[in-house]
DNA sequence: GTAACTGCAAAATATTTGCATCCTT
DNA sequence: AAGGATGCAAATATTTTGCAGTTAC
């Protein structure tokens, strides 16, 4: 068990348990974006699918992950990264979407770049997704 | 009726049908984009559900419109732009979801700008999403 | 007239809720 | 011990599929 797991569901007033360890582990160790049937695959099924969905639901509430946008309509979730705190969001790199292994990647070395919005939009946060392929798939 | 809807229909070789021209016309004359439930509200539940569906998916085909992305679970489609041509979209506009009325504007006039990808990762599309406030709930 | 489109029924999936039981604190 | 978390069952919601009847061309 490792000791960063249980220090950030402590941090955030969860209990530590099983499922949250484990789902949350998962979340560390993958680089990219998980959905929700990835989870049930990779924890070996082990959970029933509620519970996935009220994890999921939690650590989002939390802000330990985030949603990240898709074009298909898969819901995808990806680590926080440290400085987002509860309803408050900082994740502004960009989310690549491979093409032929449809894997998502965070890359957190590429910042989203802001843009000039028409008058009357006061924009809070932006998003942004690149499709393609990917290093592994090249 | 519409002479631009009946030719967009023609120029796809669709046959021009009730559910289709209506659908189509709620397109046009929306600026931003349409989840599927705003098309069976909007058009008064006049068409079956699964006829929706079946149009969506033949509009999203012949690139008619295109499908953004969203970081909530919904799916929304938008106007492709006139170039659009059949599964090859150019619609390099920045997308602005209002999260005071939840409503997804097309920022025509906002290109998404490009970014420098990691060594590996070929871009095929790149897609860009702000959540803001838009200018009708100011 | 023929091929394509629609609507209905039903199947397959996905998500949410209630509640009794079990586990963390 | 108490409150929260889990698992099961079941209620909802969403999307897909098959087929017979209807419509556009």
């Amino acid at each position: 068990m490792d000791v960063q797991i249980d220090l950030i569901l402590k941090r955030n007033q969860l209990s530590v348990t099983g499922s949250r360890m484990k789902i949350l582990e998962l979340f560390l160790e993958s680089k990219g974006a998980l959905a929700h049937g990835d989870i049930e695959k990779r924890t070996g099924e082990k959970f029933d699918r509620v519970t996935v969905y009220r994890t999921l639901q939690i650590f989002l509430e939390k802000g330990i992950i985030h949603n990240i946008p898709t074009s298909d309509n898969s819901v995808r979730y990806a680590l926080c990264t440290n400085d987002c705190s509860e309803g408050h969001h900082h994740d502004n790199h960009v989310h690549f979407v491979c093409s032929a292994c449809s894997n998502t990647t965070c890359l957190a070395d590429v910042m989203v770049p802001s843009v000039k919005l028409p008058v009357g939009f006061s924009p809070e946060e932006s998003q942004m997704v690149v499709t393609g392929i990917c290093k592994d798939c090249k």
